[in-house]
RNA sequence: CGGGACGUAGCGCAGCCUGGUAGCGCAUCUGCUUUGGGAGCAGAGGGCCGCCGGUUCGAAUCCGGCCGUCCCGACCA
């Protein structure tokens, strides 16, 4: 994929040659950014020079004609949801390889307003921004024992000393190591030190544009606490910040209960941006405010026992044959598949491992996994179920199993069921668990359903997805432990530092407002986030008096700090509109022949489509009160 | 890494089955007309048909290998 031309583009010759027609004020414009004032203009503008021109010291006004913001009516073909279609029709990004992005102007500039939030937010709840390497030695990682359990993810390399390094993808060994070193004594704690800064995953799968990148920014905050209290304490302020942060850029989030992963630690929160499009499901109490990802939600053990085939009488065997799913084995034998016992064969860093579940369910591998304990579970293959029960997928049962044996409580619940008789061809009937079969124990292992009441009240449980973008953990001493970061507590003695950490995915970020608040036409940016805050559309620049007003307003709102865009382009009207609605600009002025002849600008809401038409001398303020009020809409 | 597909002009695609002339729409450039929601007419430029090898008189097309990309499953901000 390769980059389009944008219309009216420095490149486009057209404008440029005939330049009878066009208004005083633009050929001005136009001087000025090809004389040798544009020097200092491209350079990030000397102190004094063309600053002085400005004032408050006012961002300058952004003219199409000079910006690369490339926008396309047709969608490349490997875009698949609408944050990355649109974000490549808008001009924002550009790729370059898979899952690797080129960030243009106006991407980078939703990016930077994202940024500034994060530093704000930070900075507010105490925390102390710092810039770690990008590149880490392999020690570090040694150190901390991810080196070996990291995996593909972790991008290695060496330098020309044949020394080991890798691409930072997250950076507690870093944190860690520094804190060690510079931090002796409790006096010093708590601290929280943060970082925006660009990260590397390996991803097995990127894909979606920047929610699934590989070379992704990220905001890493770590806290350093003496003791679990005081690391409580710090995990409840990055807490609150979050929810401050995602408030600010007008997102519709949650926070859930979320399992550890690779980082580790004891306890979690992802925060979820509710979209259809994401990537994670989760369930959240309609009536308490307790919410948790799909991996992570408990499930409440089964009330009443279900009644099975009233198996007084022993287990049979009976023949199926080929009904090896749920649905087939129950409607063939004519039972409620919730008396059917699965059995479901893992392999696993522990070995070998059968899983029982009622057939109305499914198993939760990472409840599997935490479960045993395990570094990694998955799913046997079909030459592994058959060494292992000594028959094809689909006839495997728990009784005479001679692995390792897991039950989900729901199995507990079933009195008498069905199940794989182990055999190809044939199931077993009347099977009562504890006379037939014992599991080493049952437990929570299967996926939350709908039906579930909530863990914390009963209430009803709603299912909906969500994409994290941002993840808070508790770690306790995982890193400070194995790497011995430590610290002299009030009695002189050496403590373990309690440690969190605290993650925040920028383009992701950017990425889900986009898929929260979009329409037919294109993105409709918070305005905190959007890239300008105001398009300001001349409709026919030849015309000196509508150049001459789009002109002045812009550098009028310029000057009180709004940030504007100049479609300044010898171009369709259709063709503006069309762009800024797709850019999603949150307010548009436009300024049309008529119009203007006779005193009057037009000011539009990009949300609602709601026009106005106000006077040229009253147009600057009813901007301005337009912008203050949607910044309002996104206050913390 | 497994399963499926694709790679032809800047973008979206056809052509391939059945070998012989590389095509369409959009975009770009020039001229004229047009100017409040992605304009019209006329003309022009633009291609190592992903790469390497094989079959053939001849390969975008058939065969093999490699590379890249996308979609479906295990990872995570």
């Amino acid at each position: 994929m390769r980059r389009q031309r944008p219309r009216g583009s420095p490149g486009s010759r057209r404008g440029r040659r005939r330049g009878e027609g066009r208004g005083a004020d633009f050929r001005e414009g136009r001087n000025r950014q090809e004389g040798e004032g544009e020097i200092h203009r491209r350079r990030s503008r000397p102190p004094g020079a063309a600053a002085g021109r400005r004032k408050k010291g006012a961002a300058q006004v952004i003219r199409y004609t000079r910006f690369l913001m490339p926008t396309t009516k047709e969608t490349p073909s490997d875009a698949e949801v609408v944050s990355h279609r649109l974000m490549l029709r808008a001009g924002l990004i550009r790729k370059v390889a898979s899952g690797i992005y080129n960030y243009l102007p106006a991407g980078l500039k939703v990016l930077r307003k994202v940024e500034r939030i994060l530093r704000e937010e930070m900075d507010r709840a105490g925390a102390q921004e710092v810039l770690m390497p990008s590149v880490v030695p392999s020690e570090l990682w040694k150190e901390s024992g991810r080196w070996d359990a990291y995996g593909k993810e972790l991008l290695r390399f060496k330098d020309r000393a044949d020394r080991e390094f890798c691409l930072g993808p997250t950076h507690e060994e870093v944190v860690t190591d520094l804190i060690r070193r510079e931090v002796r004594s409790y006096r010093q704690l708590p601290m929280n030190l943060y970082q925006i800064q660009d990260k590397f995953r390996d991803e097995i799968r990127p894909r979606f544009g920047l929610m699934r990148g590989r070379e992704f920014f990220m905001k890493d905050a770590y806290s350093f606490d003496m003791g679990e209290e005081g690391a409580k304490e710090s995990y409840r302020k990055m807490y609150e910040a979050y929810c401050r942060i995602f408030k600010r850029m007008g997102l519709d989030f949650r926070a859930v209960e979320a399992d550890t992963g690779n980082i580790g630690g004891s306890s979690s929160h992802e925060f979820m941006v509710i979209a259809d499009s994401g990537e994670d499901a989760i369930v959240s109490c309609a009536s308490c405010d307790h919410g948790a990802n799909v991996e992570k939600a408990e499930c409440l053990p089964p009330t009443a026992g279900t009644a099975g085939s009233n198996g007084a009488g022993p287990a049979r065997k009976v023949a199926t044959p080929g009904r090896r799913t749920i649905e087939e084995v129950s409607s063939f034998l004519g039972i409620d598949p919730g008396t059917l016992i699965k059995t479901l064969l893992f392999e696993t860093s522990a070995g070998d491992v059968a899983v029982l579940v009622s057939g109305k369910f499914e198993v939760n591998e990472i409840k599997v996994r935490n479960h045993l304990g395990a570094e990694w579970v998955r799913l046997a293959d079909e030459a592994r179920v058959r060494a292992v029960t000594g028959a094809p997928s689909g006839f495997a049962g728990p009784v005479g199993l001679s692995v390792r044996t897991i039950a989900d409580r729901s199995v507990q619940a079933i009195s008498s069921g069905a199940t794989g008789a182990n055999e190809k061809d044939a199931h077993l009937v009347d099977v009562v668990p504890g006379r037939d079969f014992s599991p080493e124990g049952y437990a929570d292992l299967r996926v939350v359903s709908a039906g579930d009441p909530c863990p914390r009240c009963g209430g009803e449980l709603r299912f909906s997805r969500g994409i994290e973008v941002g993840h808070v953990f508790r770690l306790g001493t995982k890193y400070s432990e194995a790497m011995r970061a430590v610290c002299l507590d009030a009695d002189g003695r050496e403590q373990v530092i309690a440690m969190g950490c605290y993650g925040i995915g920028v383009g992701r970020t950017a990425a889900a407002a986009i898929e929260q608040n979009h329409d037919g036409d294109g993105i409709v940016w918070p305005i905190s986030i959007a890239p300008f805050e105001v398009a300001v559309i001349p409709v026919n620049v030849k015309n000196a008096d509508v150049a001459g007003a789009a002109e002045r307003l812009s550098s009028d709102l310029d000057a009180r700090g709004v940030e504007v865009l100049l479609d300044d382009r010898e171009e369709r009207p259709g063709i503006k509109f069309k762009d800024a609605d797709l850019v999603g600009i949150p307010v548009r002025v436009t300024l049309g022949e008529k119009n203007v002849a006779a005193g009057f600008g037009e000011l539009r809401d990009r949300k609602s489509g709601e026009t106005v038409r106000v006077g040229l001398s009253d147009l600057a303020e009813s901007v301005l009160a337009m912008v203050a009020r949607k910044k309002a809409e996104c206050a913390a």
